[in-house]
DNA sequence: TAGTCATGCGACCACTTGGTCATATAGTAT
DNA sequence: ATACTATATGACCAAGTGGTCGCATGACTA
């Protein structure tokens, strides 16, 4: 995490160190993103990040967790207090809220992405180690509670359909922030509601 | 492509160095991949190498043909002549074909995945424009026909469902990949049966 | 034996990497 | 004015990068 003298900064210079990290670190994976262009991009001398961040990798946490800190601001009442909810209600919040944040947040999306694209780096090893679980149990939980309801049938492989439900969330993200045109938010409610009624009575 | 001189190789040779490849590209990026490393594990000297591509991009280049190469012996009849096939048949195979060619060429596969993850990077751009389209299409065709047989019902997004059908080809493969408990063939075919329930019905 | 040719080799090149450190500067408190 | 503290700086470091090139080696030919 960032040293004190970060903090010191103005807000206005914090906030260019913190737009030049992003930019690179969602640009570039941690490995190829260059300290030196970094210190260009944010108008400061090399010896000075070096006062405010430990080392490369302190850089990239600090930026991984603004990630997180952003995404629970995304995070909806339902999700937050999901008992007796119906689950596709829940999966669609959650669908929406993973879209609206990559929309708004691209550059902390595409860190995201890269971040999570590489599970065997030891970066994402050592920063993954302090941090909780996967999505997926959630999803675990809630089908579970379902099933009980009756709202989805009880063969299904609980683990499994939680993996895939949780994927598409990504693929549904990825899938809004190829093709930039749709920006158009009911274009975005009705293609969610195509892939929740896919996931709830399937294309047959 | 490679020089004449790494096809004048000894077939021992060329394996080794093949293989230095494989494993240099499959567990670093493009931009993180060292030349330094591959002609060590390779056992061969920094020149040699350069007598047998012309440049990083080249050995790059080289492998994910390899990667097509090998893809495409996978296919089965059915995939190669799908005129009249129910759409689901076609799907297992496609799922089927993906999860095999990933537990028989793990760093191929890994190779693959790398490299379709960052479609941003001006190395993807280059190789890509010397190759063809997206997976996506082909199973567009098929929805279409699908639909006119009565197979499929008409309301759906042909092009979303294409593309949610296809990256789950990806995420299945990947779900195996990490639970490398699984080599057990009757659960594969289980897991894919699941999905394709999935797709067909849903889980509700 | 001498000449030719394909291949092997590793020192070397210019450049970038993440990181350090002695020094300079500015602001504050006495 | 003086002393102290916090911060800013960029030359510098060792190590690594992709790529080159002159020379060595060895096989085949004349």
């Amino acid at each position: 995490m960032p040293k004190e003298t970060f903090y010191n900064l103005s807000e206005e210079k914090r906030k260019k160190v913190y737009d030049a990290l992003l930019e690179e670190f969602s640009q570039y994976s941690y490995d190829s993103a260059s300290i030196n262009r970094i210190v260009k991009v944010a108008e400061i001398s090399k010896g000075s990040i070096y006062q405010y961040f430990d080392d490369k990798i302190d850089m990239f946490k600090y930026l991984i967790n603004a990630v997180f800190e952003k995404k629970i601001q995304y995070m909806t009442p339902v999700m937050l207090n999901p008992e007796g909810i119906d689950v596709f209600k829940l999966i669609r919040e959650m669908y929406l809220t993973g879209i609206k944040f990559a929309q708004e947040n691209p550059k902390l999306y595409l860190l995201a992405i890269r971040f999570m694209n590489d599970k065997e780096h030891p970066v994402y090893k050592e920063v993954m180690s302090e941090n909780f679980g996967s999505a997926d149990a959630i999803f675990g939980v809630f089908l579970k509670n379902a099933i009980n309801r009756g709202e989805v049938k009880a063969e299904i492989d609980i683990e499994f359909v939680s993996h895939i439900i949780s994927s598409l969330n990504v693929t549904l993200a990825e899938y809004f922030m190829e093709k930039n045109n749709s920006n158009n938010f009911d274009e975005m409610m009705e293609l969610v509601d195509k892939l929740l009624d896919l996931i709830k009575n399937g294309i047959s």
